[in-house]
DNA sequence: ATATCGATCATTGTATACGCTTTTCGGCCC
DNA sequence: GGGCCGAAAAGCGTATACAATGATCGATAT
């Protein structure tokens, strides 16, 4: 599937943009959303690079404003960072913010199992295996981008389980970070989950063993950081003192 | 009703809001952030409140750009909320959301003790006795409003100990729900944290006892959110057949 | 030849202008 | 007298214009 999924037929519908022509703007605005956040948690913006209001309005149809509100919300989930004078790139979390990251999965995914595996539904179990098939598929054939969308998803899915919204959203933005992470810190073939992970955890869950489920994920969790290769590289100010006195 | 605690000399040094003028923009609009996030939290601005742009752009002496700017980072905080067409209004939370809000704090908040107990500083415990002292004071002295923000500065305060910045900020922005969620269902009088709870707990952190500074905090949140009147009430659509048919 | 300084250019920050939707108030009809 | 409809006003959504700043490239001097 290519990436298009934004239309552009619609902004020379109205003859060059001509202003004051409301009416789908929310809508519009969240579509643009979706595609510049996807684009980023499926790699095809790689953390780095330079995001300019006049390339995106351009391309999206819509002014600078618009632009810079998605921006904004896009910094405040941190995944495009905000240079003052300088614009929107996509963000390059450093060690630190993977190891809390994680950290943040670790405590609250697990934390989230015995309730999940006390709600789940059979509709919800559907829903998790198919998205297990289809990311296991993904990687076989060497859909990258697809693969780390659904794993996301998965993740994300589960947690919305619990019922608790406030919660799910947390996990959402843990996992399009570590989407982000994977991006900079992960080896390449190896990607974050192992497929048969999550079918294994689904398992747990459909015979309502919480307590397993939540022992399981966390050694899921701990399994994709000890994948990272997190070399400490100190881009910015390095130490010419200590790299010449040898 | 007009509370003027920003610094509106400030607006009046550049005869009259010059175009262009630019230099200290950040600081600025962080510190009206800051001034409407902290008359929420404290209650000043109580839920339900509409907050006008124009009233805000004029108050603030910014344009409405930067006042809606702000608005939006308050409404992904779920301190204010967005309807469309209407505008901005500090956020009336449901019984759910303030459901959601305490079992997540009581999973994270719990969650870090030990952590935080491992890595407490001296100069941290000056600073947690510090504020919980204030706070027992304000509470005294009836001065709720700076109460509640104390109360709100020592969760976080302590999450932020735990070095996990994620995290960290997960519990400022629930601490900062929580202060609304008080503001709607909390009874006039016992309102949030006892204040002695506190001083406990830095007992525990003190004697570097994290299991019971774990269970401890456990039963200080179950205790404020047992404090709460959750009626229900459905003031959107109420049932009237349900209502006029006994 | 290279380094530094200056000018132009590219890009963001902010304000303002204008259209559209919603609300409210007044008049009219029932 | 009350309710409904219409018009005016108020307030939000979007685009555009302008200014300031940081970056880049070129010229000049050493």
């Amino acid at each position: 599937m290519n990436q298009r999924q934004f239309v552009a037929g619609d902004k020379s519908g109205d003859g060059g943009g001509r202003p004051g022509k409301n009416g789908d703007g929310p809508k519009r605005h969240e579509a643009i959303y979706q595609s510049i956040s996807d684009a980023i948690i499926e790699h095809r913006l790689k953390p780095g690079a330079r995001l300019r209001e006049d390339a995106l309005a351009e391309v999206f149809g819509i002014s600078r404003t618009g632009i810079r509100k998605i921006l904004q919300r896009l910094a405040l989930e941190q995944l495009v960072t905000l240079t003052p004078r300088r614009g929107a790139s996509v963000t390059r979390p450093t060690a630190d913010e993977a190891k809390d990251v994680f950290d943040a999965r670790l405590m609250v995914e697990c934390g989230l199992m015995p309730e999940i595996a006390r709600r789940i539904t059979a509709e919800d179990l559907v829903a998790l295996r198919d998205m297990a098939q289809r990311e296991r598929q993904a990687l076989k054939s060497g859909e990258q981008s697809t693969a780390i969308r659904l794993s996301a998803d998965f993740h994300t899915r589960l947690a919305s389980i619990s019922g608790n919204a406030t919660l799910a959203d947390f996990v959402e933005r843990l996992c399009s970070r570590s989407s982000l992470i994977l991006a900079v810190y992960g080896n390449a073939g190896h990607l974050g989950c192992e497929s048969h992970d999550h079918d294994d955890l689904i398992g747990y869950l459909e015979a309502g063993n919480g307590e397993r489920a939540e022992a399981f994920m966390g050694r899921h969790l701990k399994a994709i950081e000890a994948s990272l290769s997190i070399h400490v590289e100190e881009d910015e100010a390095p130490d010419l003192f200590e790299i010449f006195s040898g």
